[in-house]
DNA sequence: CAGACATAGTTCGGAACCGCAAGTATTGTG
DNA sequence: CACAATACTTGCGGTTCCGAACTATGTCTG
């Protein structure tokens, strides 16, 4: 890494830009941290275990959530993968083409597609994850054991707390204008 | 939300397709919720402040990061922003497109190039910032003051200590063997 | 049972994204 | 002045990503 800034001189930055705003430090400092740390791991993860399985962040978090549900629909993978309906086609279809995934229609609901591990998919997860779980322990380092469990606990929380009132608080928060279409996407047939 | 499997649930299919093998996992634990809350809030913050604007969580993070610290040079915003320069130059040249910021050659030294927010940019970060800071005290809802603080605190230790050793232990851990070459990118001229 | 509505998944447009190679320009150095 | 080093851009080949439109299937209702 070795960068311009550590993170406790961005901190300073922030607090002499915003000296005179009245903001929730404690919060913005939190959330933000969450989402440096977040990056700094996952580049991590991606170029020491990952890279050398060719795989992406997303591939392997489909990989996992499947490895770990067994078989699973479609619509739940991402949503546990944290994607969209329609990445995962994709992720699922590059997934499929190095053949450690496979796709099963649902017996009864025609609707339904069901994914599952190839036995080569099985394979490269019980190989790869006890790698991946080291540099997890290696990012760690800094924490006590109780203090990753009380990490992990508030973040528990918040994520719980965003399932169950998030679609709300967005709801409330644009009132009565409708979401405004995003500058890029598939566009209505003719105006 | 309403997800077919919460996060708890998700701890506890693990912990049964785990059982027998010998993992850490209070690391584990917290380094996926650090994933999934990530995910979770980043989702939350493009879905309600940030979609009304039409930006993009990266277009986002790099006005952040040059209104935060004023000018910078280019490849200092990539790093704090967690991309890469190539990224850099296009999401820089969208941001410019819609006259949110600007590009600078380097007084002194002719081959930087320093990014800065125009006027635009510095008013629409002015009006976003505290309607994003709310979002940050919303998701951040079940943490006591003192909670929010801790967990700032823990993140802060894990990204110092990545910044400082993640270099030398990504050395360490591939040895002698070189990086293999990604499947993906530029092919050299002629074999 | 036909038509309306709902649900699951795919397709598609536009953008972001990476890593690498190669190109351009500039600066530092022996 | 040759030559190395540095900083950024450009382009390639691929992946990921969202969300709206679209397709196919299932369900409900009159």
């Amino acid at each position: 890494m070795s960068g311009h800034h550590t993170i406790a001189e961005t901190e300073k930055a922030v607090q002499a830009k915003l000296g005179a705003v009245p903001l929730h430090r404690e919060q913005m400092a939190a959330v933000s941290n969450i989402h440096r740390a977040a990056t700094a791991i996952r580049q991590h993860l991606e170029n020491s275990v990952l890279r050398t399985s060719d795989l992406t962040w997303t591939g392997f978090v489909v990989l996992w959530v499947v490895w770990i549900w067994g078989e699973m629909e479609t619509r739940y993978v991402a949503e546990e993968a944290g994607i969209s309906k329609g990445t995962l086609t994709g992720v699922a279809k590059t997934l499929q083409s190095r053949g450690l995934l496979e796709r099963l229609g649902h017996p009864t609901d025609g609707r339904l597609a069901v994914l599952r591990l190839t036995p080569e998919g099985e394979e490269l997860m019980a190989d790869l994850f006890p790698k991946f779980n080291e540099e997890e322990v290696f990012v760690s380092d800094p924490l006590e054991s109780s203090e990753a469990q009380s990490l992990a606990e508030m973040l528990r929380r918040m994520v719980t707390h965003l399932e169950a009132n998030g679609e709300q608080r967005r709801l409330d928060l644009r009132g009565d204008t409708p979401l405004p279409p995003r500058r890029s996407g598939r566009r209505a047939k003719h105006g």
